[in-house]
DNA sequence: TAAAACCCTGGAGTGCACTCCAAGCAAGCG
DNA sequence: CGCTTGCTTGGAGTGCACTCCAGGGTTTTA
């Protein structure tokens, strides 16, 4: 019978021998994937396929094959949630964990992405402000209205 | 033979008798489709499918049922533009358009939506300032370490 | 040692937001 | 009148980012 994996899981209670859901120091980080997931919020689903599809480095596997990730491993994730809700294509996320697969030779080409990205989320940034602006004129209406029209409800 | 409708409109130019793509005073605000197209950056397509979905208000139609879009209508379709690139889900604007169509009574509950939608928005900008963050230290990792020694993934 | 909980794989399925198709009607122009 | 371009419909298809399944093997707990 098959465990439905991703309900259920209190991995941050009672999740191993005396570590919380902190991170353990280099050289005992050797994280089971649940523990990732609680780490990260994503589910061992998506954390499996973003290695099928080229968004991981090589993650290390115990001597069973089950994958054991490194600190390292859980930064590169940080990363990619940062740029993720930046709304950046997974696509393009693959594309930068290519550069840093092939060395440092790609290091120009990482470098102009990174900026790219920044320029990217600063004109989000300003769309979401501009947003922001509609919404406290619409918000002032309504409030406005509120006085004069009010007659049920409150 | 059919004409591929998203591709190939001029309608910018040669729209109609002297106007532009500017919006017409009201009275005269009877755009066709292709015009809101022009003025939205949005295709034919997804303005009939937002119409399906109950995203829009009703809207008018010529005597032989092609649809007239008012000032009204492309005011409406400014709200849903910013609303969207705040990530809002097309779902929940559907909700708000209908409150709107219920009338005055919906009013609070409006209001309710438009204050929680800014804080959505708040809290995304935080987000997005925090990923800015990062990328600046990136960044300016990138710069300081060289040409010479870039072995980094985090 | 046995049950319960966890982890593995390739491939199929889901939900969202469009995006396009086919066939036909309509409108302006020479 | 015919030609070209534009607009109409319901329904089917697309791309993205997951999300789940079936059927097994592994690790931990009682």
């Amino acid at each position: 019978m098959t465990v439905m994996e991703t309900t259920g899981t209190r991995a941050d209670s009672c999740a191993g021998p005396s570590w919380g859901t902190d991170r353990r120091p280099d050289g005992q980080d050797r994280y089971t994937i649940s523990e990732v997931v609680a780490f990260t919020g994503l589910t061992a689903h998506t954390l499996r396929w973003y290695e099928r599809i080229g968004l991981m480095p090589h993650i290390d596997r115990s001597h069973t094959g089950q994958r054991r990730y490194s600190n390292r491993d859980l930064d590169w994730l940080g990363l990619v949630g940062k740029l993720r809700l930046t709304g950046m294509p997974v696509a393009d996320m693959v594309r930068y964990a290519e550069l840093v697969r092939e060395g440092d030779h790609t290091y120009g080409e990482r470098f102009e992405l990174l900026k790219a990205t920044r320029e990217d989320v600063r004109a989000r940034i300003a769309e979401l402000q501009d947003t922001l602006a509609v919404l406290d004129r619409k918000i002032t209406f309504y409030a406005d209205a509120g006085q004069a029209l009010a007659s049920e409800r409150s």
